[in-house]
RNA sequence: GGCUCUGUGGUCAAGCGGUUAAGACACCGCCCUUUCACGGCGGUCACCCGGGUUCGAAUCCCGGCAGAGUCACCA
């Protein structure tokens, strides 16, 4: 592409609360495309509906494109010459526009009430605005005016053409304007609408390449009969299908769940959810998936976003984000479970860096820490149901031998994995038992527990020996009094 | 209801007129680990339906069906 340079892309969210993975993943892709052809990505915050503006949500743009790792080179606090970036300070030049159209006779001021409007609504409740007063003449609209009649701008659909585009995910959209509403360009009290405020502020920010959802496929025709009114050049879109949470319903801020903070504080990682979300709606050629930021970027291309909606599956985010740990430096991984260790709220005196190197190839999410070390604290009534392990020929009984046994051959003198491992194979060996029952037993009988973070020998120096016979103990006498 | 779009396993998805219809998650089994997990190997499971076009269709066309979006002085 040999104006590569110039391409320009957007993200404006609106600052109404959390930002949802749906939201976030338009912005990543706008990123992606921006980095890809060595262009501009800009941030606008879209904030001109004062109703749903919501108390910081606005410094919640900002930390989320900053863990993610989304950096925009223009936007607030960053002028690249086309700001303000933050519409609601740029309310002048809307009117402005807007005016400019009426004095090309291609937009008229609308002096119809409420009521009017209502009353124009069809069978089916729904209501197209009848053009009443495109045809208004001069002598009318002058005396409205100036008796102050309240009045919204409205835009001039054209007659019987047929407005299309080429989507560079969907292909040629074409739509009659006989399907098109004159709508409102500016509001009765002197605001743009959306549709407005976005045509304007793409067109003067000279956003070149737009990427937004589905949900304005067929609307575009509209914003380009604006930019056509206008003469401006008509930008390229790049619609994007939406994440569902299931087959009929959108994912959204309304399920609470679904937003990017959340995640984090669960314990994923802002680079496992961010490559996650690539994934939904996008394939690199190659099909790889666990992809650093430079590799999506060096991998985005259109031709791989594909058209229908996916669902979020959080199974599969879990599994990447179990990835991303194993790989990690222990270090590191370390500095991160600390605090989740220590949710468990531990009262034994356990290594946490032990407790860690565990961990590290069983963790998924953090928060899933303390339940899985739980076992540390609370032993006591499980289900000796467990015990019964067909393929190592398990049950009640064997059990109860293999526990005797090892508790006959404990090590004495050092408790480390060297001596404790080769105490249970003696043991196996003296009561006609093989290793494995007796360290599967065994490991059961000191944690209660079926999947552990670490096998019979890991569990016995964690435990301690005192703690670990205890158990043993206690475990035996559940299996005597059930036998 | 009008208009617009979508339709490959349970989920994400590859496929772009000729393939034994990839791969990943999940699930199941086996191996490894004398035990948990990790890891390795394998398995079950799919082209919405009906007509065309073509020697040949998951791929192109038409129709149905299903789902989504949109039709605000919300963004």
């Amino acid at each position: 592409m040999s104006d590569s340079t110039m391409v320009r892309t957007r993200f404006a969210p609106s600052p109404t609360g959390f930002m949802h993975i749906g939201n976030l993943r338009t912005g990543l892709y706008s990123y992606l495309y921006a980095r890809k052809h060595n262009g501009t990505f800009v941030l606008r915050i879209e904030d001109t509906d004062r109703e749903r503006f919501v108390e910081g949500a606005t410094e919640m743009i900002y930390s989320t494109l900053a863990k993610a790792k989304i950096d925009y080179d223009e936007g607030p606090e960053k002028d690249g010459g086309y700001g303000p970036y933050i519409q609601s300070e740029r309310k002048e030049l809307y009117k402005k526009y807007a005016e400019e159209l009426v004095a090309m006779g291609k937009a008229y001021y609308c002096f119809c009430d409420k009521e009017r409007l209502e009353s124009l609504k069809d069978e089916n409740g729904v209501r197209t605005y009848d053009k009443h007063c495109r045809y208004l003449s001069k002598e009318e609209i002058d005396a409205k005016l100036k008796s102050g009649a309240p009045y919204v701008i409205r835009f001039k659909v054209p007659d019987n053409v047929v407005s299309s585009y080429t989507d560079l995910v969907f292909g040629e959209i074409s739509v009659a304007t006989e399907d098109l509403e004159d709508i409102i360009l500016l509001k009765s009290d002197g605001m743009p609408t959306y549709n407005f405020a976005n045509v304007v502020d793409d067109h003067s920010m000279n956003i070149t390449h737009i990427l937004r959802g589905v949900e304005y496929l067929s609307t575009t025709p509209l914003y380009n009969l604006i930019y056509d009114a206008f003469g401006w050049q008509r930008p390229t879109y790049i619609h994007l299908s939406p994440i569902m949470k299931d087959a009929q319903r959108k994912l959204s801020k309304r399920y609470g769940d679904a937003n990017f903070e959340d995640f984090v504080k669960r314990g994923f990682l802002p680079e496992a959810i961010v490559n996650y979300i690539a994934l939904l709606g996008w394939c690199p050629k190659d099909n790889t998936e666990k992809m650093t930021m430079e590799e999506m970027i060096e991998k985005f291309d259109i031709d791989g976003i594909s058209k229908s909606p996916s669902i979020f599956d959080e199974t599969k985010m879990r599994w990447l984000n179990g990835e991303y740990f194993k790989e990690m430096p222990f270090e590191q991984y370390y500095e991160m479970a600390k605090p989740y260790i220590a949710k468990a709220e531990l009262k034994g005196n356990y290594d946490t860096k032990e407790i860690a190197f565990l961990m590290q190839t069983r963790t998924e999410i953090l928060d899933d820490i303390p339940e899985k070390i739980a076992f540390l604290d609370n032993f006591g009534d499980y289900d000796l149901e467990w015990y019964n392990h067909k393929k190592m020929k398990v049950d009640l009984e064997v059990a109860k031998k293999c526990i005797e046994a090892w508790l006959q051959e404990i090590p004495n003198t050092a408790w480390d994995e060297e001596s404790i491992k080769a105490s249970m194979g003696i043991a196996a060996e003296k009561a006609e038992l093989k290793a494995g029952q007796v360290m599967f037993t065994v490991r059961l009988a000191m944690t209660g527990t079926q999947i552990t973070p670490g096998g019979a020998v890991e569990m016995a120096i964690i435990l301690g020996k005192e703690e670990s016979v205890r158990r043993l103990n206690v475990s035996l006498e559940m299996i005597n009094k059930a036998l």
